[in-house]
DNA sequence: CAACGTCAAGAGCGGTGCTCTCGTTTTTGT
DNA sequence: ACAAAAACGAGAGCACCGCTCTTGACGTTG
């Protein structure tokens, strides 16, 4: 029935059409009204009555996972144009910079769409599977950068002696390496975990308000904590230099 | 007109229970279907009529700003608690693990009370002045903790002898640290932000569903990140065995 | 051309936050 | 002690919400 409605005529063209415009007054809303999307206010803003919407979408959730996935996606596409845009593929800190930096600018961008992925989960609702692959795709960024900082033997040994992990949990995060950073050892991933944690809860501090009357400078203060993590992990340069080519 | 309102009158009393009352059928409500609390259902609840709940609280929000607030107070109760029932008050590893894990313990134990409080803030929301005096609870047992380490020269030098913070971000967190953290240099305080913000990603990662089907060994995995957290701030044992009473 | 599938529209259901009015009860000031 | 004032619970009502169902018009396809 998909593929039917996907297929070349025309009414599946007005179709897409319509579902991407629905798509974007939801988002103008979002980004105006904060959460609480209102499908009827969409509807009204499209010359719509309520219940056309429900023919492009099942129901409100619906509506919102379709945004949630369009918003993985933007933040998975944000992340990997700005690995990709450092031209020294060997300046790790680099990369590492440029992505967290990335990651930060666009929550800042699109801060209502940043809660919806990475904020309280919404009452009922349950990330159905589609919702998975698109999650992925930052995670996946770091963990490339990870496994060529392993490839050039950064990283190693872990500076601050961190106690071994418990056997269960050496298994789990190893796990985690083979999936997204091929040829990782457990002590590296563990660590880009905990930096990849710090800086979603630095980027939501600053976006939900916490930062409010405590810290102005908000980008050096980011930047700050973004290179501390790096220095946890062990990026550098390749020729350990120290980086400081970040793009701000 | 508080003032007439919390004198000794039996009508004061039985408004007083009455408020209590509504606030705990109200967080029964949280906890049940998670956020969109129904004020028409908490006042069903009670065999009351929804409009006679507003004589009780101005609006819905002015409900939710009351639950906020006691959350805040219960959980920096809850690190208060965590950290004062260290015995060895030199312990600083050991009091800095208890605290973390208070934090954890008591996001897992009310999810959605912790959603109120560290998740996404809700649309129209803004957070009145009364609630930044309990929020500032739990950072202050940290500050306490920073302190303590501070003067039995621990937390110095820098273990990862990470940059030096521009000139604008030392002199916020220099005034940080004088709220919270008396005495302690700014490299100390800005590992101990560093820090903070890691914990409370971590705990907002398992709360929100971010490690569900990627780590089951949470709590082996809080630890770990609490303890490589505790390596950055330079926290130890005074006697420098490395504590690991931590209850769990 | 006729049958089918799709579409927008409207009415309607039960729910929500919130306001207003109306008697009743309690507190307060004299 | 008694009247004025304040607080209270109940109910009706407003505008909004998500969602369902039905109806009539339209394009697509056999």
């Amino acid at each position: 029935m998909a593929d039917r409605r996907t297929a070349g005529s025309i009414r599946a063209r007005v179709r897409a059409e319509i579902t991407e415009e629905i798509k974007a007054v939801a988002r103008r809303h979002l980004a105006a009204d904060g959460a609480n999307l209102s499908l009827r206010a969409v509807a009204r803003d499209m010359g719509m009555v309520s219940s056309a919407v429900y023919r492009y979408f099942a129901s409100r959730d619906d509506l919102l996972t379709a945004l949630i996935i369009d918003a993985y996606d933007a933040m998975g596409e944000a992340t990997e144009k700005a690995d990709a845009a450092v031209t020294d593929r060997d300046d790790l800190l680099g990369r590492w910079l440029a992505v967290a930096h990335a990651v930060r600018r666009w929550a800042l961008a699109q801060p209502y769409e940043y809660a919806l992925i990475y904020g309280s989960p919404v009452p009922g609702y349950a990330a159905p599977q589609d919702t998975v692959g698109p999650s992925a795709r930052p995670v996946l960024v770091m963990g490339r950068i990870l496994a060529d900082a392993c490839r050039h033997g950064l990283a190693e040994p872990d500076p601050l002696h961190a106690p071994p992990l418990p056997r269960a949990l050496r298994a789990e995060v190893t796990a985690i390496a083979d999936l997204v950073a091929d040829g990782v050892t457990e002590s590296v991933m563990a660590r880009g975990l905990i930096a990849w944690t710090e800086i979603f809860g630095a980027v939501s501090f600053e976006v939900f308000g916490r930062l409010d009357k405590t810290i102005d400078e908000r980008e050096a203060w980011f930047d700050h904590q973004a290179r501390v993590m790096a220095a946890l992990i062990g990026l550098t340069t390749e020729r350990g230099r120290g980086g400081d080519k970040t793009q701000s």
